[in-house]
DNA sequence: GCAGACCTTTGACCCAGATCAAGTCTAGGC
DNA sequence: GCCTAGACTTGATCTGGGTCAAAGGTCTGC
């Protein structure tokens, strides 16, 4: 495998860097992001673009996150994507965009205008190659997803969004010997729902019901410790007889 | 766009081209996927290969279907791929695969040997576009699904899933003026469920009454029509009230 | 400090789909 | 023609999570 190719799309004035870069092309690819790249600021629930928009640019989450959501004509909505800081957005050779992306906290995101970075892409083949390789993981990503959907209970669909939260929160810590996981869950109950295929009043009883069993702490609403990844699944599987039996 | 740019994996024998081709460089990828082909002939039920296994070659379905599946510790399964004739498998770049790929009807598939395919691709940048493009398209499906999984009712399941097999079914037909759609299931109640995050059972009894409400017909177990896929869609939406009400 | 807008929790009840349990249908195999 | 096995259907019952409704919390602006 070619190790140097390298392709990260941010800028330098964050914390995440963009680069297109290999051992030769260093600077040029370098050079020309810079030259087509802008910045925009959204508030939390704004919407960044609706299905069916043209989609003008590609780009990065700085900070903050953004959704991918299906909605349906009688108003059902399915997210089908959470996009953290430095998670890639749009499709090169594509017009139109496919899901609404929503700002569900504040959000700021590095853009590129779509066609000269297509014209980029074409020129510069390690693009091409690296973003197709971001691509599979995204979809090896949502693949899992489907399984969560399609046969987890909510107990362990929680588990599994804190898990994926909770692995990519810039903030997480280990904490003491223990070596618990602390962290704050950046989205609402009605969010979660939203990911997960639940209604957010189960969303809030599953969450009370792990607390109860002592799987997980809450501080506030949002401030989560939790003791290992592992223990979480594990034990959000086993359903909570809390010791009651003999 | 570069239109002329194209690639689908099959092979000459089959009505499935394999091509990697642009107007320039034609005849050259072909003979390089020539050298690295070779076919592999499955059961029903086998396994093609289990998840976590080295990945040896990449390739597509000339006949028959594949499924891609996730399996839990608890034995609890959930389908997250369908593969049909001319669909492409496995990941350049990945070591292991990701997923049970399993022969769900008796299958051939055209496959190609990893390594030199990876060199071709790094040296034909047309052909990682391809690649990049149809897994977009894999992806836009996947997500299309998890909406599917995560709020469409038992009966909208079915309805979507036999949108997707028919309108992708070679067999598929216009029957006479009213514009009917008439195919075979090539799957088991079994497997239906395994895609839609259902038991059989409850598949089976979702047959029965999109039967019985006549918004399908069905000779057989596995011979379907219906009207139209839109009416199918439509219809399976408003929750048979089958006119006793009034 | 109070009003209003959210977000969240909790309770009571209900229903779609799961589970458990018989059957039926069909295609081979002999 | 009969036997068996796998695919499928159908019924009875149970239950996880949805739905509806009513309260807490917490933050913002006044």
């Amino acid at each position: 495998m070619n190790k140097p190719i390298e392709l990260s799309i941010g800028c330098e004035n964050c914390q995440i860097k963009h680069r297109a870069v290999c051992a030769r092309c260093d600077e040029d690819e370098f050079a020309t992001l810079e030259k087509i790249k802008y910045y925009r600021s959204f508030e939390a629930g704004q919407t960044v673009i609706w299905s069916g928009d043209r989609m003008e640019f590609v780009g990065s989450v700085v900070s903050g996150i953004a959704s991918l959501t299906q909605t349906m004509e009688d108003g059902r909505t399915q997210m089908v994507g959470l996009l953290l800081p430095s998670d890639f957005v749009g499709r090169p050779g594509r017009e139109a965009a496919t899901y609404d992306v929503i700002a569900t906290t504040d959000l700021v995101m590095c853009c590129f205008r779509r066609k000269p970075f297509e014209k980029m892409m074409l020129e510069t083949p390690h693009v091409a190659q690296r973003l197709l390789e971001m691509t599979l993981d995204e979809l090896d990503a949502a693949r899992e997803w489907m399984l969560v959907l399609g046969r987890k209970t909510a107990r362990e669909k929680i588990a599994s969004l804190l898990s994926i939260i909770g692995r990519r929160d810039a903030s997480l810590k280990l904490e003491g010997m223990a070596g618990k996981i602390v962290f704050d869950l950046p989205l609402t109950r009605e969010a979660m729902a939203d990911y997960l295929g639940l209604t957010l009043e189960t969303v809030s009883r599953q969450m009370s019901a792990l607390k109860r069993d002592g799987v997980i702490q809450l501080e506030g609403k949002r401030h989560v410790t939790v003791p290992s990844f592992e223990r979480l699944l594990d034990e959000a599987g086993d359903d909570a007889d809390g010791g009651l039996m003999a």
